[in-house]
DNA sequence: CGGGCGATTGATGAACGTCAAACGACGTGG
DNA sequence: CCACGTCGTTTGACGTTCATCAATCGCCCG
């Protein structure tokens, strides 16, 4: 998986990169939710300003650590996390190209886990008083950011579940099937194939085994020929056999 | 752990419960986070009107279904949960008394889990214009709903967190010490020591094995002298040596 | 060309699941 | 009062899933 890592994000026309084209990753994500005016459109591009570059494997807020601004993943894939004494770590989510990652622990106590950049990201920090001001301001929008948290909120149920029930394979194929989709619903990918720059640890610490597993599943499942993770790209080849091959160990109903 | 299940919930004097004794709870919960005027506590008081009974294993709400109403828990013990295909079931959060269990939505999309008693319970509907109407006009207690929905948060990235990292003794101690200090925090319990109407196939779901496996945990924990649980009681005795216990197996750390 | 990171492989053992049986504490109906 | 059924706990034997350790390989980059 090394090398060869796409950028993932948009293809930008010309060499330079156009000011207004980072927004439109984070307009994309929220008009899924909720139709937005121009002028919701505009005050949101307005948020991706100042963005910054972000290395592989550097945090953006560590453990313990408060902050008074949000960020906005434009390129790239981060995590929270949290790391315990022996080293251990586990990503409790991924931030994709259009989410906004708010810090906001409302004075509750300590913040309880870290923001890392899994791959070369950039970002965008958005104070909070801005987030505010923009909340206030676009009904709209403060639907839509409402309404993607719900679904943050959601899928981290669905992301427990599978550790508490689920096999090895089947936590490593919806993780993959994940991505994928949040990755298309914005328009970063198409509908069965996307780059994936995650090492095969990263995906490990996601689904709570070792990276030695992760390997001999993915080989289990390019055998399978259900889906392909090669060269920094993973294409999904046959979503029903996925199912299939998760289930197919299932035992005959519990009574009657 | 048959018989003998403690009512979880305070003594009350007489015998007839006085109708006020029930929102106490939710008012000794809140007032944990924001001080409460005689004002505030009395509108909380109000929505622990209508009580019901809820036999063990009823469900609350169930999966795919949607409700106008949240839950407040008066005594009890209720979960968030989830069950695949195979009958499997995950439970992702616990909900005791005084905790207050929004349903909300917001017509993202289905309902995706369900809420259920595992213990006999008494809850209270909370028609969701009777929750907004007092965070209309009650600062203090809006401010609290907020600092303990962030407490949820931050319990549920912690559960996540174990599942995928820590072994099952450790996954155990963590649940069962979440319990009594919850317990513990609205005077429900002493410090070390907590009526527990759970069974060990509950446990298992809430920490994703199976409950042989709780089983044996339990009798390594008794063994170690450092917890116990046995009719229905659950007794810490020794929390420095749970510590101790969980991290006697650590590795030297990382690097340097 | 060497150095480093990540992927891959094999061998071994620990942690845990599954199945099946027995046991104990109730509550119920006769 | 006792026999019986139910539910939860406990135990043993056995198999699976997965972790761990260590070595190798491939690839890119300086």
């Amino acid at each position: 998986m090394t090398g060869l890592q796409a950028p993932l994000a948009r293809p930008r026309n010309g060499t330079a990169p156009s000011p207004d084209s980072a927004g439109e990753v984070l307009v994309a994500r929220l008009a899924g939710f909720v139709p937005l005016s121009p002028d919701d459109r505009t005050a949101l591009s307005q948020l991706a300003r100042r963005e910054t570059y972000v290395p592989a494997h550097m945090d953006l807020v560590h453990e313990g650590e408060a902050t008074d601004s949000a960020f906005l993943v434009l390129e790239g894939i981060a995590c929270r996390y949290v790391e315990n004494a022996a080293g251990a770590r586990q990503i409790l989510a991924l931030l994709l190209p259009g989410d906004l990652c708010d810090t906001d622990l409302g004075h509750l106590t300590q913040w309880d886990h870290g923001i890392a950049a899994l791959s070369p990201c950039q970002v965008a920090r958005v104070p909070r008083t801005k987030l505010e001001g923009l909340i206030a301001t676009h009904p709209a929008v403060t639907q839509a950011f409402r309404l993607a948290k719900l679904e943050a909120e959601a899928r981290s149920r669905n992301w427990l579940a599978a550790l508490g029930i689920c096999r090895a394979t089947e936590r490593l194929t919806r993780v993959l099937c994940e991505i994928l989709d949040r990755l298309h619903a914005v328009g970063l990918s198409g509908p069965s194939d996307c780059p994936l720059p995650l090492t095969q640890m990263d995906l490990a610490e996601c689904i709570g085994t070792s990276s030695v597993h992760v390997n001999r599943t993915l080989q289990e499942l390019r055998r399978s020929g259900t889906m392909e993770l090669k060269g920094g790209r993973l294409r999904i080849l046959d979503r029903a056999g996925l199912e299939a091959l998760n289930g197919h160990r299932r035992p005959p109903l519990p009574n009657v």
